[in-house]
DNA sequence: TGAATAACAGATATTGAAATCTGTCAGCGC
DNA sequence: GCGCTGACAGATTTCAATATCTGTTATTCA
């Protein structure tokens, strides 16, 4: 009965992400996750007190874990133009793959986010404090020109939304998408004042 | 039994129309429609192959109304970007509005629109050859500095989804939502060459 | 003493039988 | 004959009884 291992949030978390992943959202019940880590499932109600709190610190374990290369590329150095790129098509890649590798698994955490509306806001304004980190970089660099770092900021997040929000993830593998994306980015950095080489 | 008025397809349209507001989508049967007209639901499908057939129909009537102001935009004269800022406003400001008048049919719509997906995709490019006519209006003009007007079109359409996607439309009464916009409207023009009179 | 439990009330989900709906068609009446 | 009807089969939906789940708490036990 697991008698040496102790219960924390952290466990709970993994097995919450287990459950959901061989039941789905609509399915996983506390009652399950107790069970899959051999305890009673008021156990679990010490650590969470709902079961609405368990899915929000699941989402945001997820989330935070899909930033993480997105922080990278906003934090390192060169010309602020090409990082914006790479920054948006990193993203895009991420969730496509995402939806990809995984479809089932990709509507569980939709499902799941549509819940923790707070933990979806605070990752979107990170993901736009990561932009205007880039777009602020740039008019250092004097690539960019820009008036409101963060509304433009702001602006290019929104501007890109077909492409990064789940909403339209089933139109991710169009054909015509990797074309769409070019000439999208292609417009936002002309608008963000980058003259673009070629 | 209305012996004197002839059952046509557009008094049925009419009638599914009366139908969906007072039922909602999921409610709405073919029965009800025939009863409103005071005929058997056979008669019905003399004129409409099938139940979705007829949703179909009724949505590219909403489609076609929603769309009507926009041509008229596109095909008006003066200069491409104030044209371009006014069609794209009134775009939202179309929506945005039956969002508020009518939330709950707005939903009915919405459901209906994602089973007419055919209809859906045919009312997006007509909308996106709308700017594109802007947009090489603009060019003519010399006010637009555009390589691949279809193009262009399509970037305008996708950047400003999040203002006009009806998957985002709980958004749309943010209060930060008007200065987003202008935000946005500011970062395309500026990228489709037309230097802002501040 | 403090983490875990087991029993519990009220809320939510499941289930299967009954009702309704969709789509068809032979026939009625104008 | 032509447009409509009404009855029908199979699919879908409803509804209410039944089971399960969420969240609480008095109790256990280490």
């Amino acid at each position: 009965m697991n008698e040496a291992v102790v219960l924390t949030p952290e466990r709970i978390l993994e097995a919450t992400e287990d459950v959901l992943r061989r039941f789905g959202l609509a399915k996983a019940t506390v009652v399950d996750v107790a069970r899959a880590l051999d305890v009673s499932h008021g156990s679990v109600y010490r650590h969470f007190p709902s079961k609405a709190s368990l899915r929000d610190a699941v989402a945001k374990r997820w989330l935070d874990r899909a930033n993480e290369p997105l922080c990278k590329i906003a934090q390192a150095s060169g010309p602020a133009p090409e990082r914006l790129e790479k920054w948006l098509r990193s993203m895009f890649a991420i969730k496509q793959k995402k939806v990809c590798d995984d479809p089932e698994m990709f509507a569980t955490y939709l499902a799941l986010a549509q819940g923790a509306r707070e933990v979806v806001k605070a990752y979107k304004d990170k993901q736009v404090d990561l932009i205007a980190k880039i777009l602020a970089d740039g008019v250092g660099q004097g690539t960019f020109q820009i008036d409101d770092v963060k509304a433009s900021a702001r602006a290019v997040f929104d501007a890109t939304c077909r492409y990064h929000h789940p909403a339209h993830a089933e139109e991710w593998s169009e054909s015509e998408c990797p074309v769409r994306i070019d000439a999208l980015i292609g417009l936002l950095l002309k608008g963000l004042g980058a003259p673009r080489k070629h």
